[in-house]
DNA sequence: CTCTCTGTTATATCTATAGTATAACAGAGA
DNA sequence: TCTCTGTTATACTATAGATATAACAGAGAG
C-alpha cells in the first residue's frame, strides 16, 4: 500500500503542514515503513499540483521532527529518530488544550478514551 | 480562584491563541464559572503589555467558537454554547495527527490512556 | 563525457496573517 | 458630564506561506 496524498486547497491548514501530517500518520498506519523513499521534491510538487519549494518546506521540518533523513541522491528516506522525552512532552501539552476544549462541551473521559481505542486501532493496534 | 495570564513573546503560538487557550483551559479547570466575566480589552491589553485589537481578536473568536457572549456593557461573559457534534468531530481531527506523532515514537495506547486521565483529572474529573 | 536525476541555495514577488498604533463612535451607568 | 464598555476604521510594519525562475553540486546511467 503506497501513500496517496490530498492537498485540500480551502482548509486553513498551511499546505506544507498538511503534507508532514499525511506523512506521519502514513507511517502510523504503516502504510510506509522505515528505510522507504518518498517521491522527490519535484515530483511530488508536480502531483499534487503545489510548488516544489512548499514540498521541500515538508520535507525539511519532518527532517527536523525527526522522521525522515534526507539523502542528496536519494531523496527523503523514512527513518523515524524521535526523542521520546520531548515528544512526550509535547504529546502532553497538545492534550492539554485538546482535552480542555473536550471537557467544556461535556464530553466524557470515557468517550475520549473510546475515541483513542478507535483511532490506534487504525494505526498499528500497539 | 481566578485566572492568571500569561503570555510568551518568544512562542511560535499567535498571542491570542495563548489567551483564547489559556480561557479555555481555565473553563475546563472550572476556575472560571458559567456567567463570569473576563477582563475588558484594554484592562487585559495592559495587564499582559499587548494591544487591545490583539485581545479583542481573541474574544472575538472565542465568541465565534462559542465560549463566551460579548455585552456592549458589560464586556466578554463566559457562555459555553458548542455545537458537540462538530466538536466532537473536531477533536477527532486533532486527536488523529496527535495519535499519530505519538504512534511513531512507539507510545503505547496504555500511555496515552494515562495521560488522558493525568490532564483529565486537573479539570473537572469527569 | 554527457544527460538526467537528486537536494540545495538564492532571489524576487505576492498574499494573508499577526500585531501595533491612533482615533473615533455609540451605548450604558454613575 | 465623565467614564467605562465593545466596535469600527484606517494605517503601518513584520512575518509566514506560497509561487516562480534560476542556478549549483553530487551521483548515477548511458
Amino acid at each position: 500500500m503506497d501513500l496517496v496524498f490530498e492537498i485540500d486547497f480551502q482548509s486553513d491548514e498551511a499546505l506544507y503542514t498538511q503534507l508532514c501530517n499525511q506523512i506521519i500518520i502514513g507511517i502510523a498506519k504503516e502504510m510506509v515503513h522505515e528505510g522507504d523513499a518518498l517521491p522527490s521534491v519535484r515530483q511530488l510538487a508536480d502531483e499534487v499540483g503545489i510548488n516544489m519549494h512548499t514540498v521541500n518546506k515538508a520535507y525539511t521540518v519532518l527532517k527536523q521532527e525527526g522522521y525522515v533523513k534526507v539523502d542528496r541522491r536519494k531523496g527523503a528516506i523514512i527513518a523515524v529518530d524521535i526523542d521520546k522525552l520531548r515528544a512526550l512532552a509535547r504529546t502532553k501539552e497538545d492534550l492539554r488544550i485538546l482535552l480542555a476544549r473536550a471537557s467544556c462541551m461535556n464530553v466524557s473521559r470515557e468517550e475520549i478514551h473510546r475515541l483513542i481505542d478507535e483511532i490506534y486501532e487504525e494505526y498499528g493496534g500497539c
